[in-house]
DNA sequence: TTCCCTTACGGAACCCGTAAATATT
DNA sequence: AATATTTACGGGTTCCGTAAGGGAA
């Protein structure tokens, strides 16, 4: 089970094909099929189905193992690494685009105000990419967001040991078009949408909601349309244009859209910081942004 | 970072020496010196000083990292074989000693009666050996106890994905001697006993009980005496000689000790199933174990 | 000196590229 | 026939064992 084999067999998986991944690898067509040769002559199973390529049973259950196996590899690599680096006076932030919500803003201007010379790089991408950035040290702290009980921690991917803590809970509300009917009522109960339409995204991942509602394989929450990307201002349009409901921070409703607290189950929008080994110098600095 | 070389590190580490590492893992002592060397130069940095042998700040990270990096490895492919593996008409479990109470032994004895050509294997050890048993396919099926807010679920060390369900949770119960000035009383409350003098054994996670009172640095619950091993019996015999106070699960309790109820906060504890895929045909008898 | 780790060196195994063979569509 | 994977083979590298070389107690 040598990881350099269990990469390669995960490129293969993934482009269906033993040269395309032999391209993207850097090597041979030829070392490809030996590479995947010798995994399996290791495991003494096959692994993939040839012509056209594909995982067998097992070679599906390697691949849920292969990913966050090299994840924490290269995120081992990187937290040893960064424990004998050198201070910097630069801080790379990365954060899910909800999680930097007005509380961590205010934060975030006040530990820039104390330290002017320090140089603060901020990038948004998805709740996976956030994890794995701060696991393989290409960045320094993540933010992340999600929906949760009160006081719950998030449940967030498994990329190594990493420490993480509360940065703030906030009220959920449900975005609905200005003119739809629920618009004008005081609060919502989540029990009372589930049959509602709703726009998949990964801003409100309806399966994190069926199994606060102990539905965890059900099919409530039908979606009318799925969106893919990690933009706020498109899921907000859709919801105003009637594509379905969604569930956001009270903070990030804006005038396109009505937001209706929600009332049941108590549910909060929260934002967790996270971060492996700290380089030498922004243990305080992190102090300050968790509060 | 080649998992072999890692596995090696942490065999050095561990016996802090070169040479009895080698004896252990039948190379010869210049082989490890090789090998760790190769692992210094991988990553750059020094991970053992010698002479006395014993971890740089570096390698002390590296080894955090190393011990689950190696066990997920060893998971996965466990997990694989065991998709392709033929059906047994022999059900391994590995469990915590407080997991097996009357719940569980109950659905057990049911089991079997419907099932009367089944073998049952059953090995009792502590929580992190039963995750790794079953992890690494030693065990069908896995069946770990905790203590937990009511209807939590169980934090269990990470030996990649496996599946929980709920077995049952049950009240605790504060052990203490029968002569105790306490043990009259109707209900104790935690918060009256951080001070108390406590016996530290795996069987009541004072850690976990610091976490769950929000104060996980803390020094509350002090200890006159540490207890290693997976004997409910012992931990019975210390407390009702008045080394100090535990918490066990009300059925556990026998009459050696006075058991006062749990009060406030308002915890539970709770056993947990654990497996990761099943080997054909023993999944509706997992079902049948978690209720 | 003794103990223990490191370095030098040689043989065997491993790994990848070239190229020919083979199988599927 | 065309495309894609497998197999054969050779060169280079890696890896471990033997044996000699150092440094600390």
């Amino acid at each position: 089970m040598d990881p350099h084999l269990l990469a390669t067999f995960v490129a293969v998986a993934r482009h269906g094909s033993f040269s395309a991944a032999a391209t993207e690898l850097g090597y041979t067509q030829s070392a490809i099929s030996q590479q995947i040769a010798a995994l399996e002559a290791d495991l003494g199973l096959p692994l993939l189905r040839r012509r056209p390529v594909e995982p067998t049973p097992a070679g599906a259950r390697l691949l849920e193992h292969a990913a966050p196996l090299l994840l924490r590899l290269r995120a081992a690599r990187a937290d040893v690494l960064r424990a004998a680096a050198r201070p910097r006076h630069r801080l790379r932030l990365a954060a899910t685009p909800l999680s930097t919500g007005p509380v961590l803003a205010r934060r975030l201007a006040g530990v820039r105000a104390r330290r002017p010379r320090l140089e603060v790089a901020l990038h948004t991408c998805g709740l996976d990419q956030v994890t794995a950035m701060v696991a393989e040290g290409e960045a320094d702290v993540g933010l992340v967001d999600g929906i949760a009980a009160p006081s719950d921690p998030l449940r967030l991917p498994d990329a190594g040991p990493m420490t993480t803590a509360r940065v703030s809970e906030e009220d959920l509300a449900v975005a609905l078009p200005v003119d739809h009917p629920l618009a004008g009522r005081a609060a919502l109960r989540l029990a009372g949408l589930v049959d509602a339409r709703w726009v998949r995204s990964p801003l409100c991942p309806l399966a994190r909601l069926r199994d606060l509602m102990g539905d965890p394989a059900g099919d409530g929450f039908p979606t009318g349309l799925e969106h893919t990307g990690d933009d706020v201002h498109t899921v907000l349009a859709l919801v105003a244009a009637g594509h379905g409901l969604t569930l956001l921070p009270a903070s990030a409703l804006t005038p396109l859209v009505a937001g209706v607290p929600l009332a049941a189950p108590r549910l909060v929008h929260r934002v967790e910081l996270l971060h492996g080994t700290l380089p030498p110098g922004t243990a305080d600095l992190v102090k300050d942004l968790s509060g």
